[in-house]
DNA sequence: GAGAGTCAGTTAGCGGCGTTAACGTATCTC
DNA sequence: GAGATACGTTAACGCCGCTAACTGACTCTC
């Protein structure tokens, strides 16, 4: 049987087009969050759940790989919405930060597939399409942008030194919250039973020490290539914490 | 065609079974270097170029994903060594953690499709099998070790402050390095030109927020669930900061 | 209202994949 | 030489993504 639909579809109306699309689109999502397997979601498990012909999908989507771009697209439309909902909490600009990686790991870790999907494929795969959520995408994206934003206000409060890159310290930041997000999901158990929190520290621990080398000026960064001056990292870095004030 | 091989193969002597698993693991490998292309290491294309016919790979191999661990453990059986070769470069101990950062990231940049079926699958998919390298098998594995005595010799030498848990501070340091070299990997063009640069930017400053945090005492996460104490946390770091001493 | 056009699908089929069942055959033991 | 058996082979199943070729229903024009 290719489709066996209770109530036998009835055909869209001339200018309805669009509409199987939709429905597509709303299925491929629905299996997807079901299954947490984007193996599960083939075109033919799709057509069939929808009621229609396999060979009807490519009338919509190029191909799979299409088809889970928009599906991961819809889904990563919530996520900024969320992070500015979660970061508009607090008007503390560093706290904002910490805020919005928060929602951003615990948004992947409740949709797991769906991050595996936009963040975790490499292009040039057969599963991969050149469309897909690419680093362009990133960065002209509103996440990029609100959360450049809020290191930009870091900077002018201070917690980053006047003049540090704000593009540079965003990006890192996002590596950190992906890495412990991305970790816990490919190797569950290493955080503990706590995913959540380990993501919350290694967020934390990005956005300090972001703070501190902005001040600092990087170690091993100052001497050009050739900068065996092996001085005492460790002993000095030391001395300048074990100095420090109780926050 | 099946097979052609040039030379029909001599059929393995009586306890020499072994050698084909050999054979298949090399192929495989080899296969996986030079396509960077997890889905061109079909098991028939293994199968032809070994010179032998499909169905024999699995005489060794359960399934293609044990094949792929397989791979994975030997790629990997490198990399211990090689982190602990650029370690041994300097005595200094929050160093040694940069130097194998660095190191971990540039092997992975340079074996990307190697590093994602490693560290960037998640369980529970087709081409994932339970064996796979799993949480376990990174804590027991020597890496774990190497980077988890190194980071108690940084509490050793105040770097981090006494008390401090090693593991935890391991496997965040590990996060911040996956994610960064997981990102450039997924997403090339986020980190301009220079992945590794990035890297080891955020490798530093994941070190060093680590020291900070461990001397500061996590903010907000100090006055249990409900600490909704909103203190001005941005305005307390940047005059802490700005009282820092130059390294 | 008859014919033309085209939108919105269908049926049939290709080549590839991972995997299994059933069958051969070279090699060693006695 | 006669089994026994380790080491493969041939054939096939059911999935997959994807394409070519076709058809029926609707709508527009004359």
């Amino acid at each position: 049987m290719t489709a066996a639909p209770a109530r036998p579809r009835r055909r869209a109306r001339r200018g309805e087009g669009e509409r199987l699309r939709d429905e597509i689109l709303v299925v491929a999502r629905g299996l997807l969050a079901e299954t947490n397997d984007a193996d599960a979601v083939s075109v033919r498990a799709v057509a069939e759940r929808v009621g229609v012909s396999t060979p009807s999908i490519y009338l919509h989507y190029a191909d799979k790989a299409a088809l889970l771009d928009a599906v991961c697209e819809a889904v990563f439309a919530d996520l900024d919405a969320l992070m500015e909902e979660a970061a508009a909490t607090t008007t503390d600009p560093f706290d904002g930060l910490r805020l919005r990686g928060i929602t951003y790991t615990r948004f992947a870790l409740e949709n797991p597939e769906q991050y595996r999907l936009a963040m975790m494929r490499m292009p040039g795969h057969l599963d991969s399409s050149p469309n897909a959520f690419t680093a362009d995408d990133i960065v002209a994206g509103p996440t990029h942008k609100h959360l450049s934003d809020a290191v930009q206000s870091c900077i002018d409060v201070g917690v980053f030194a006047p003049g540090s890159d704000p593009m540079l310290i965003t990006t890192g930041l996002w590596a950190a919250a992906h890495g412990a997000v991305s970790l816990c999901l490919a190797k569950p158990g290493l955080a503990g039973d706590d995913a959540l929190a380990l993501c919350e520290m290694v967020i934390v621990h990005a956005g300090l020490g972001a703070a501190l080398a902005s001040y600092l000026g990087d170690p091993n960064n100052d001497g050009g290539p050739d900068d065996d001056d092996h001085v005492d990292i460790s002993g000095q870095l030391a001395a300048i914490l074990r100095s420090l004030p109780q926050l």
